[in-house]
DNA sequence: ACCATGCTTTCAACTGGATTGAATTCCGCC
DNA sequence: GGCGGAATTCAATCCAGTTGAAAGCATGGT
């Protein structure tokens, strides 16, 4: 099996080089694939979660609402990804996962997990700082919520997204597409849509960014790290102390 | 060695039975142990990460700053915690540990958490469990921070503090000790002090809890559950699928 | 070409929570 | 028991972001 065509390799051999064997075990995750269109619900928070996912391609993401409507957007998911980790200790899956545009997803059953965690040791180190990177990332993007603006945050999440995006495509420059619409962004920053338009207009006025489309360049990138102070957690990581295979 | 005395072997054990090996090996986690003054910071962000810290008595929590100087909590610490996992996959620690009180750690060095992983699958799968677990909190705590108002928000924190010390405390009853001062809440939950003074207040007159001191009484828990459509989070673990040893 | 639909932008009124500064209360400590 | 510093409370004012509604723009389907 060539693992050249499994997203999640080519995302996990960015951070560590990986046998022949454990790739082949990571792309036997991409077996199956599902097609979804735009604005689908794959699973609702609540569900029986007996899979884990592999996103192929496009972008999708995880949220959960209050009772009375307001929503939270928790996670937005690129090629590579792999979607539900988090709520493999419970029975239930804590959030709903919505398609932005059409996706294509790699269901996996939990068990394919165990099966890793008991056979690569290496893999099982990668996979457990997948997971404590991740939570750097919510301290983070809490931190955003917690104690900045609105344009103070808007610039954190581009920044984010572009450092994730750069793992992949090295060669990525200055502007990305951005498919999500303004009241999806807001209700991943906390805000309203209005607000968030305001502040991307605000932005452009100011010359921070530019907007063709989908698709934004980010053009004075430092003045928005030094604004918010922000850190890429992406593209290193400490494997020094990972298992030999 | 006895484990009776560990408080992560306590807390642990909560989730799952361990073996004796298994006990002895956290236990000895707890070996070196250091006292600190309440008001303390143990370590800066940026500091070089070595160590963490098991937490035998006292509160301390986690935080960043802003370079303007807001503050954001990020994680309130007691007795049984594991504090700096999330930061074991970077050379440098994202936060600044600062006591609450008067406070008891056993640091020990990120290596000794290499040996676990090596030697006990069952530690492994439950360490992973805990940080995937954590996420699933930090992603409740985003979303109150994200969607919810100031008395939601403190009711939500109320929930959280009295289920984790139930954890280890099962006889316990409606009332907890709260020795965070206001200021250190509203950094908490991205408020400011005097507005949780206000909601503390408010929420007072209004029968939901009782203050006495550092005491604090959780009269109407029901309703503070209906109201931020709280999950407890730590109760229950699906620990089903881990190794047997 | 046309309409339906959903997204973005705009507008104006409104409000929850922030800010500031001063007044209290609390509490440990000499 | 009284002093000093911290924590909390009070009151007045202010503003970032909300709300709701309406108007402009795209896009795609028939």
């Amino acid at each position: 099996m060539s693992s050249t065509s499994s997203c999640l390799v080519t995302k996990l051999s960015h951070y560590v080089s990986l046998s022949e064997a454990d790739c082949d075990r990571l792309a036997k995750l991409e077996r199956a694939e599902r097609i979804f269109d735009a604005g689908r619900e794959v699973y609702q928070g609540g569900d029986e979660n007996k899979d884990l996912y592999v996103v192929k391609h496009g972008w999708a993401f995880s949220f959960t609402d209050l009772p009375d409507g307001r929503r939270q957007i928790v996670k937005i998911h690129h090629p590579g990804d792999v979607i539900g980790f988090a709520d493999v200790t419970l029975k239930h899956s804590t959030t709903t996962l919505r398609t932005v545009e059409e996706v294509c997803l790699c269901p996996f059953p939990k068990s394919s997990l165990d099966e890793i965690l008991r056979e690569s040791p290496k893999l099982s180190a990668l996979l457990l700082s997948i997971a404590l990177r991740d939570q750097v990332v919510l301290i983070d993007v809490l931190r955003a919520m917690g104690r900045m603006s609105a344009q103070e945050r808007v610039s954190y999440m581009l920044l984010d997204l572009i450092s994730r995006l750069r793992i992949t495509n090295p060669g990525m420059t200055d502007t990305i597409r951005l498919p999500m619409t303004q009241s999806q962004i807001a209700d991943y920053l906390g805000l309203t849509n209005v607000y968030i338009s305001k502040t991307f207009i605000r932005m452009e006025e100011d010359g921070y960014i530019h907007r063709d489309q989908h698709r934004l360049q980010i053009l004075r990138e430092d003045a928005m790290i030094e604004l918010t102070d922000f850190h890429d957690r992406y593209a290193d990581m400490d494997t020094s102390w990972f298992p030999q295979d």
